[in-house]
Order: structure tokens, then sequence, then C-alpha cells
RNA sequence: CGGGGUGUAGCGCAGUCCGGUUAGCGCAUCUGCUUUGGGAGCAGAGGGCCGCAGGUUCGAAUCCUGCCACCCCGACCA
């Protein structure tokens, strides 16, 4: 295996590629269309969880834990639901193997098939609801707020590691309320949340906005989507919360007891992220050297390397960090110390910037005579040499510095790649060479995001929350009733 | 599902056209010595159902037939 990464110049797609392989994230399976995540990439994962868990219970959320089996039936209850997942799921026909009778090993026992063939779950909406059904009678027994954390799986025809795969890992809130208002509220609420963290701890500033009916989630009133935008100037859906109404309520049957006396369905909410934040996260801020994790998310952060000739040095090192180690710690600020002694200097150096390790401190003899150490940032890879004493608060100063730049990065970066445009030929030309968000008024017509999706790959990422209608459709040239943001898209 | 490509050591590949010693190279691994402030050097060693199953042949990684898997490009998608 190279050491070194495809440039992002040269070829991106194979750039990412080779980067989650290299940086120890994850890699291919057995299975295809599977993947193994390892666990340097689990515990970005498992970071990226613990923020996210507890956010939605400081919202009045729970977890619970609903089957991966849906029953067939379940699904085709919800007429667009079933049309919008149908195509891409996997089903459980029998329940039992059996010794192949020519000895080549096992096969499915023919006498073994099920009464009702199982799906694996897409998405949970439809045992949920058919659940929720009992649960609810009274206005006394809503909201319900339940969130999920579970694999789905969705048949693709073509995945990507992180990005789109066949199962992947997610979370899933399902909630029920009893009014239209309220699930409404909630759907923003998360969506919010979702927002909030991508930037804040994974540094990608994101837009927040609502799906067009041609994208929107199967079975929603309104879905909810936070859009960013990736190096390569395509965009990412990262999160979507979706208002369901009472679609979900009326496939199921779910009545409850209203408090003024009457019936009335119930009103749902449904909202995920999943592993594909991780392939946000990679794409938004890595370089050629590898991985740029931001320190709020990087299950490392902070790496120290030794450098001595004899062992006297060594142990005079090992003795000072240990010390930097335990008071770094104290701050809750994690580290690696590499002390492996088969390995030399400069090969650490890079493999801490492959695995995107904020900040790498360096301690040789001449540091311990100085009383000083070297200190190098991940994000802009400058060195610098401190002072030993007062270290801690200057890395911890610096994880700070590097959380901010990153994220203004990618801000910047946007920003120089959002484009308005008012007429079809800047359009294309604007999509074709440039990429990017391309902001336009919009007539709301389907027919016509379709056609503009054939010519040009670009579909309507979102509707802009606080669109002025004014003007003109940059298309049709009709009165626009919205302003959105087209883009291609992972 | 259509079109193209690839299966040879843990990884990346050569060899296949034109059958013929013991199947080779780089990286990685192991052992030893020297090294260590940006991906170390030398010496030695281990590691192969050549994707699977048939066939042709004195002889098959190489030729023929069938199958399987994976990758890329399209249609579908968080």
């Amino acid at each position: 295996m190279s050491k070194e990464l495809t440039s992002r110049k040269e070829d991106y797609s194979k750039w990412y590629n080779e980067l989650v392989i290299k940086a120890g994230l994850a890699e291919h399976s057995a299975v295809r269309g599977c993947m193994v995540i390892k666990p340097y990439g689990f515990a970005i994962w498992e970071k990226m969880k613990a923020v996210l868990d507890a956010r939605f219970k400081a919202t009045g959320h729970v977890n619970a834990a609903f089957p991966l089996f849906i029953p067939k039936s379940f699904l085709s209850k919800e007429a667009d639901h079933v049309e919008g997942f149908a195509k891409e799921c996997a089903v459980v026909t029998h329940y039992r193997l059996k010794n192949a009778e020519d000895g080549s090993g096992v096969v499915v026992d023919p006498e073994a098939r099920l009464e009702e063939e199982l799906i694996v779950r897409p998405t949970s909406e439809t045992i949920i609801w058919n659940t929720y059904k009992n649960w609810i009678q009274s206005y006394r027994d809503l909201p319900i707020l339940i969130n999920q954390w579970a694999n789905v799986v969705r048949w693709e025809m073509r995945t990507r590691l992180f990005l789109r795969t066949a199962e992947f890992f997610w979370q899933e809130g399902h909630t029920a309320h009893a009014t239209s208002e309220e699930a409404n509220d909630e759907a923003l609420l998360m969506l919010n949340e979702y927002a909030n963290f991508m930037e804040q701890y994974m540094a990608v500033p994101v837009i927040k906005g609502r799906k067009t009916e041609n994208e929107r989630f199967a079975g929603a009133v309104e879905t909810y989507t936070t859009e960013s935008l990736m190096q390569d100037g395509k965009a990412l859906q990262m999160g979507t919360s979706h208002f369901l109404g009472q679609n979900f309520a009326k496939a199921f049957d779910v009545q409850f007891q209203k408090k003024d006396g009457g019936l009335d369905y119930v009103w749902a909410t449904s909202w995920g992220v999943s592993t594909r934040l991780m392939g946000a996260l990679i794409m938004a801020h890595s370089d050629d050297d590898g991985l740029i994790l931001p320190p709020k998310l990087a299950p490392i952060q902070v790496g120290i390397v030794p450098i001595y000739k004899t062992d006297e040095q060594a142990a005079a090192i090992n003795e000072k960090v240990d010390e930097i180690t335990k008071a770094l710690a104290a701050e809750g600020i994690t580290t690696k110390y590499d002390d492996d002694d088969s390995k030399r200097p400069g090969f650490k150096f890079a493999q801490f910037e492959m695995q995107g390790v904020p900040v790498r401190l360096g301690l040789g003899p001449r540091d311990l005579q100085n009383g000083t150490i070297e200190v190098a940032r991940r994000d802009t890879k400058e060195k610098s040499s401190q002072s030993l004493d007062g270290i801690v608060d200057y890395v911890k100063n610096l994880l700070d510095e590097i959380q901010e730049n990153i994220y203004n990065r990618a801000f910047e970066h946007r920003a120089a790649h959002t484009s308005t445009v008012d007429n079809y030929e800047d359009f294309k030309s604007v999509i074709k060479d440039k990429g990017g968000f391309v902001k336009v008024k919009w007539c709301g017509s389907n027919e016509l995001e379709d056609k503009i999706k054939d010519e040009t790959k670009a579909t309507i990422r979102c509707i802009l929350m606080d669109d002025e209608s004014e003007g003109k459709c940059f298309y049709s040239g009709e009165a626009a009733t919205q302003t959105v943001l087209f883009a291609k898209a992972y």
C-alpha cells in the first residue's frame, strides 16, 4: 500500500475512498455494499452519538428499541411510503437451513417458508405506528417522544463507504402529538438541534430548508433538511426531520380522544441522522495529507511523539510526557503517546496527520534542555516551539482555535461557492464549471425540476426557510413563489 | 438490469497473447545489527487450492466451456 493519498485535485472521489481506508475508519466487508466500521472510525461515531443522545434527552426524548424485521404487509399501508422504499428492501422468506443432500453445504429448507414474509427495516415508521396504536387512547397519552439507535438496510445499487451503504447505522426519532402545530414545532426543534450539532461539533456549516415535493421523504407532508457543501462543490444532505401530518396515524388507525371530546388522528414526526455524517465530516475538512478532525469529535486530540537516541534520553522524555499527559487529562483532553520504538518519528508524524489528530507534540533532548516542546497543528500544519510551562493552557486554547478555524474555512468555502443567478444560461455554466450552490427564484414546478435535473444533473437541495417570494422564476419567468438552492448532490 | 473491466502471497501488481525448470516483483510481516528533530539502511527468513468446476494435453496461471465474485460507467437513492 502506498503511503500517499491521491490528491483531491487529481481525483476527489478516489482521494475520499483511499482516505477512509488509510485513516483506518472503515473498509469493505465480504458482504456487498456493507462496510466494517473499524475501531478508529467507530470512536468518532461514538462521540457523535454521545453528543446527539444527550441533546435528545435534554429536549425530552427517551430511547427505545423496535424490531429489525417488519411484516411485509405493514409497509404497504401508507401508499407513498411503500412506493418510496419497496424497490430497495431485503426480504426474509425462510427461517431454517438444512444440509444439502449432495453434501455441498447448507441450503435453504424449502419446507421452512414463512407464512408472511418479513422485510428488513429500511426505516421504522410502520412498525412503530403499529405499536403506537396500542399506546395511544387519549390526549393524556401524548406526546410520545421516542428515539431509537439502530441499523437499517436499503438495498442500494451503488455504494460508497459511509456516504451510501446497504446497511447503515443511524438514529430515528418518532414522535406523536395531539396537534398539527405541536408536531411541526417538534420537527423544527430537531432540525435546529441537528444544525447546531453539525456546526458546533462537526464544524460543518449547514443551510436549513424544506425539501420540494420531489425530494420529500416518502410519506411526509413536509421534509426539513440540513444541507452542506463539500470541497468538490457537491452538496451533501446531512440530516432530515419530517412533519408526517396524520399520514401514518391514518394508515395505522391511531386515533385519540381529545380534551374537548371527539376523536382525532394523531400528528407525527420522524427525524434522523446516519453514519453518513462520517462522510460529511471526512470530506468537509480533510486535505491531501489525510484526515482533519474537529477537536470536539477527535478520539485523540493530542498525539505525542518522543525523539531520542539513547535509553537515558528516552527515559527522561517518558517521564516528562507522563507529566504532560496527566495534566492534559485533568483538563479532559485525550492524548496518545506513540512510544513504539520500531517506528521513527517521521513515520509517526505522518501517521497522526493521516488520522487527523488536531494537535501533535514532539519532545526531544533539545526540548528538555531548553524547557520547550514542539507543537504542530493539523489544520494549518504550522509548527512552533512552546515553553513547557503553561503547555496545557496553550494546547487547550489551540484546540478551541482549530475547532473555530476549520469551521470558518468551511464557511468561507461555501460562501465562495454559492452563486446567485437569474437565467438558465448562467445557471448551466455555473453548475458545469464552478459547482457549489446556485441560488435562484423558483416558480415551484415539479416538471421543471425534473427537466433541469435531466439536463444538468443538479437538483433542488432545499427551499430556503426565510424565502422572499418576490420576483420571477429564473427558468420559466413565471411569478416566483420561493427561493431555492440547486446543486449537484451526493 | 444494460455496457466495460478485473480475479496470481496480507496489500498493489507482472507473467496469460504464443502451454514447458522450483510462479516472480514492490510494499507489508518476522529475525539480527546499525538507526531515530518529517514516511530509515543492510543482511537473512517465512508466506501461493494462480476466483471455482469441468475439459483439451505427456504437461495448464497460460487454451476451451460453464459458473461465481468484485470494480468502473449508466437507470435508483440518506
